[in-house]
DNA sequence: TATTGTTATACTCTATAACTATA
DNA sequence: TATAGTTATAGAGTATAACAATA
């Protein structure tokens, strides 16, 4: 038993944080080819899944940059995306009114019809890897995962 | 053997847990980057760095097939793996004198020190994304997301 | 000069399938 | 035939850097 009141100096307590992310990695692979096999019917990978529901996020289509930003990916990362979703007339590039520089990314429908698809792969997926835990605890995790996430959160991402 | 009690059938639930998802992905995308950064001047990745310490696990040197079950890879994603580290001379491959189809994978002196150098790496990877969580909280996530590990622990994984 | 997105390129990680050599 | 590992191949995901167009 280490007698340790310290938080992060000391190396017992230093292990529970690399445990954690040792244990993170290995669920977010899980999850990851999990989603992957339930997504390939659909014909869409997880990384344009992920675009798409952000996509149902916003008020108005947004920029290439706003989306990078909200996926936390460079906008280079973004382009291929959206060059695959447009490809299969998911969602459509839009030149901006206001800034010819930007492009708009408007959901198309059958984007919307692919999101009601999505979602339903999704949670099969995640009730699939999260069955171990009662509501209870789903929601102990939730919690606790938001912390993390807000404290990165680039917008407060109204649902 | 469907004797399911309310848990994964109605749709408000489904939320949490598609929300669940979400968050681990973003989170681990934040990890394995912030990791993929600190790794970068010890000249290993973050799969290299996963399969060294798989390696520092076990008693006896393992063989791929070991460490592609530990690791939940198939055994041609950890060759690629082992190649790397057997070129930085950090393990070695050596035959099984049980079973000459077999190869054991050996951790080599470079291969502890880099563990070291590893493990400091990774705790400021993990403690700087865990820092809003408190003692508390991180062993609160630690014992949720061991549940869902377990779940799916191909092995032990005796320490 | 700074911003927005793109072309060009490269690398990591992982998968499937077919092959070799054992057993 | 089944097992252990490999070669061969492919694709997803992401990054940096250089560039064009626009502001």
């Amino acid at each position: 038993m280490e007698t340790r009141t310290a938080t992060v100096d000391a190396d017992g307590t230093d292990e529970v944080t690399a445990r954690l992310a040792d244990q993170l990695l290995r669920l977010s692979r899980r999850l990851h080819r999990s989603q992957r096999q339930l997504l390939e019917p659909l014909g869409i990978t997880p990384a344009q899944a992920r675009l798409l529901r952000a996509l149902a996020h916003y008020e108005q289509p947004p920029r290439m940059a706003d989306l990078a930003h909200r996926l936390d990916v460079v906008p280079r990362a973004v382009t291929t995306l959206v060059d695959a979703l447009e490809a299969l007339e998911l969602v459509r590039r839009m030149p901006d009114p206001d800034n010819r520089r930007s492009i708009r990314i408007e959901l198309r429908e059958g984007g919307r019809q692919a999101l009601l698809d999505l979602r339903k792969a999704r949670r099969t997926s995640a009730a699939e890897l999260l069955a171990p835990l009662d509501e209870d605890q789903r929601g102990a995790l939730t919690a606790l995962l938001a912390v993390l996430d807000e404290s990165s959160a680039p917008e407060p991402a109204r649902c």
